[in-house]
DNA sequence: GTAGGTTAAAAAATCGATTATCTTGTCTAA
DNA sequence: TTAGACAAGATAATCGATTTTTTAACCTAC
């Protein structure tokens, strides 16, 4: 395991299962860059870790395989995936196909429902203290913009693989220790998206959104080759 | 459970672990259509069934849930994923998209080892008996056929996706008892896309498969509704 | 009659221990 | 010296039993 994980705490409210507990958690940590990619899981110590027992904890390791989050060897256990720059180029590539692809339907389909839901999103954004809580607020704050403006394309499907592939660029876009980032420009653009998306000018909204899915990726393509 | 599942066999190969045998075995059923949508399972059936332990059991459930093939509810066990016409429109307009895409790109990228596997692939698909083993001999190459015109787009997340949407589109193209299928006519299509992948006619191309992909899509509207 | 509550049976989730497989270090023979 | 065989320890996979939760049937009070 990379550096010392935070300890996780237990469940608050209704409290599903602690298969689906652990789940959510290591996702997080997968996604959080809190794991060194290629390493292989102790499944003892991750236990130990979530608090979990054996059953739960291999359940939910099957599933975050199944989603690719791990990668699962013959009889050798679960392994954090590899990174590789063919990778991040084919996620970023994809992510600018669906994501412009769903942004476009959204625009067609929105409500105005939707129109508040995304200022909101935006304004919440944009008050985030991205220093708190080691920006894991600021994630989730951003996860929820543009899980928003994509929301209503459509196409659950669409939106389903589109959730996949921010959690794999993730595991690029946040290695190494903190989020430095160029936030200035990136919320610059959050707003202009949401200007664009009211204004229902499609073709614009997509091309600003190709520009700020290219800035992503210049950021993470950047922590990989820092990564080392 | 719909009625009788064929008696599962016993692993022949090198052998893989009984979790990752019973994950296939339920894939294939679940994609050929014999387990009523929206049934819940009953996992000591199951577990019969399939000859295996409650644990390799559950963990197969849980990766076909993550896949999309199952749903796992609270704490109330797996489902059978519900058909609906809407989500069946969705998954072939996401298929329109998707194969569309990655199919230009295989035809920009494949070398001639990849023409001779799609002539292979096609030849073997025509040679098939489809009365044979309930067609499931066809399904395969069938399958193959796809999944080779598509191989070499570039993009492993495209693929994954696309191979995702196959098995839900075949939950509906695959209902009921059989497969009468308008063959012909479906394999003359195949027929034509080889020619026009070797071509090198992306354009064409594309739109044969737009074409294909929605015979497919009538077939599969017309098993949903006949269902009831 | 119906809403709400109680409880017995069924099913899901989890645990603790066992079995099978892999890994590593050591030894032997060429 | 080194390739290969072997054994001991570590780890993964699986099993059988226990605990927890849900379901369904029944009862009671209004």
């Amino acid at each position: 395991m990379n550096n010392s994980l935070p300890k996780v705490a237990t469940p608050v409210g209704p409290a599903g299962t602690a298969s689906s507990r652990v789940f959510d958690n290591l996702r997080k940590d997968l996604v959080g860059g809190r794991f060194v990619a290629g390493e292989k899981l102790a499944i003892n110590a991750l236990k130990e870790h979530y608090q979990v027992g054996l059953s739960p904890l291999r359940e939910a390791l099957n599933k975050l395989a199944a989603y690719g989050l791990l990668v699962q060897e013959n009889q050798r256990g679960f392994r954090v995936p590899k990174l590789s720059r063919e990778e991040l180029d084919d996620i970023a590539h994809m992510r600018l196909e669906m994501e412009g692809m769903a942004l476009e339907r959204a625009i067609a389909n929105g409500d105005s429902l939707w129109e508040a839901d995304l200022l909101a999103a935006a304004h919440r954004l944009k008050r985030a203290d991205i220093t708190l809580d080691k920006g894991e607020e600021w994630e989730h704050l951003h996860t929820q913009f543009h899980r928003t403006l994509v929301a209503p394309c459509g196409s659950v499907w669409l939106l389903r693989f589109i959730e996949q592939l921010h959690d794999q660029f993730d595991r690029y876009r946040r290695l190494g220790p903190k989020m430095p980032t160029i936030r200035q420009e990136l919320d610059e653009q959050h707003h202009q998206l949401v200007e664009l998306a009211l204004q229902r000018d499609a073709k614009a909204a997509r091309e600003l959104m190709d520009d700020h899915i290219h800035k992503s990726y210049e950021v993470a393509l950047k922590r990989y080759q820092e990564h080392a």
